[in-house]
DNA sequence: ACCTGAACACCGTTCAAGT
DNA sequence: ACCTGAACACCGTTCAAGT
């Protein structure tokens, strides 16, 4: 009864309603507490009503990446490749940041749903109208990986867990241990600008090693690289130029 | 009585033998296969029995890590940073491609061990030592990312699944709505060398890609970086030095 | 024909009962 | 004091029984 009155007063049932409830979902409560089960209780629906929707957990997952994907912006054209790609980059960065939880969905799905396939299609196409070659681009793109998406895999989790006010990954106690690593702490630290609590600055890292890998990719373009020239040979052959130069 | 006669066959449990029967078993069956209660099984033991020497699923998987990471080869002294970071960073590559659920599981952790920690704190000395500025040390380490551990984050998981004979990822039929994608898809299958099945050679994309990096990272450490002139303005100013050269 | 509750085959971990 | 079987609170998904 009680049930069928608030069955009525909610829309029916669609994919698209249950791949949004499970973004929802997975952005309140964090990927380890959805479950169909949870999912169909927020719905205000029986667990095995999901199925008619969603063929199982992994397909639901799918689409809920395609619909954090669907949030990065489209390529602006007329622009030089290296600001248009590090512009969309920025974009798929900034839509990532948004679901915490996608990076590590898009890394466990086995294979690319068409919506990613898409997004990749374009940014294949925005190295190849920039003057890469079909041989630089494939290598780029490996290069690239999941940066592409706007995500690097750090190293360790540092997704705000269920250990809030955790010591910090190196505290002062191991110093001794990890000179190297309390240095760097250290340094990290007494940054100016970096967040309070010693964290990095995400955002800088990011465009860091994004910007270095572009300056390269750009290098390799106007030398003409091919994949029979190792790209060690080519720094070396480089190295050479510019101590000369 | 079977039960007994079969414990006192084997040698008394451990810490190092629930850790290497734990690698052992996600080597062979997978990581999705690795529980407490098959791992029990694995060992002739009850499923609490195990809780005697971890504490818990968690301690577990980080203490498989450390069997993994115990495998690196240490640092050879004696030769420049570049080298020396290749070598090792390679020989990491070897000791986690043994063990492919390693990446995965490395990710997963909400924060390093101390065997990691400790091998993080090697690497970061051979750039201090190699020259680098604690600064500069500092944003490399973001830049190197997983890839310090001999991984890189494949988009998609590439690992085999439990589906050996699936279509490949950008089959035929999809050669009209992703044309890029296929274009790339079509030069990997004809490319000498590569595996059969038209796979990426990984060894050449993995070297790629460090190199790429490894050359850039030489290239600030000579022109003393520092983070207050970002990357960008780095390399305009460098371009356009090379561009007058 | 459609929908769904109970059931199945698993989990990691707690806890009390047994030796 | 030590060990461990049963139990708890979950999963994703199957399937047969109900409407």
């Amino acid at each position: 009864m009680t049930q069928q009155a608030e069955a009525a007063r909610r829309p029916p049932l669609s994919r698209d309603r249950v791949l949004r409830a499970g973004v929802a979902l997975a952005d309140e409560a964090g990927i380890d507490s959805l479950s169909m089960r949870k999912l169909a209780q927020e719905l205000g629906v029986v667990p095995m009503a999901l199925y008619k929707h969603v063929a199982n957990k992994e397909q639901l997952l799918d689409g809920m990446v395609d619909v954090v994907v669907g949030e990065i912006e489209p390529p602006d054209p007329g622009s030089d490749w290296k600001g248009a790609v590090r512009r969309r980059i920025l974009s798929a960065r900034r839509a990532l940041i948004g679901h915490p939880w996608a990076a590590q969905v898009i890394q466990s799905r086995p294979r690319p749903t068409p919506v990613v396939l898409a997004y990749m299609d374009s940014v294949i196409g925005m190295f190849r109208t920039g003057g890469f070659s079909v041989d630089l681009t494939h290598h780029v793109m490996h290069a690239l990986g999941s940066r592409m998406l706007g995500f690097t895999q750090e190293l360790f989790d540092a997704s705000p867990g269920p250990e809030p006010d955790a010591p910090a990954p190196a505290s002062a106690g191991d110093a001794g241990q990890y000179p190297y690593v309390a240095e760097l702490a250290g340094a990290v630290a007494h940054e100016e600008g970096s967040v309070v609590g010693g964290g990095c600055d995400d955002q800088f890292e990011f465009e860091f090693s994004l910007d270095l890998l572009l300056d390269g990719f750009e290098r390799l373009r106007r030398q003409g690289w091919t994949s029979a020239r190792r790209p060690q040979e080519t720094s070396e052959a480089q190295e050479a130029q510019e101590t000369t130069g």
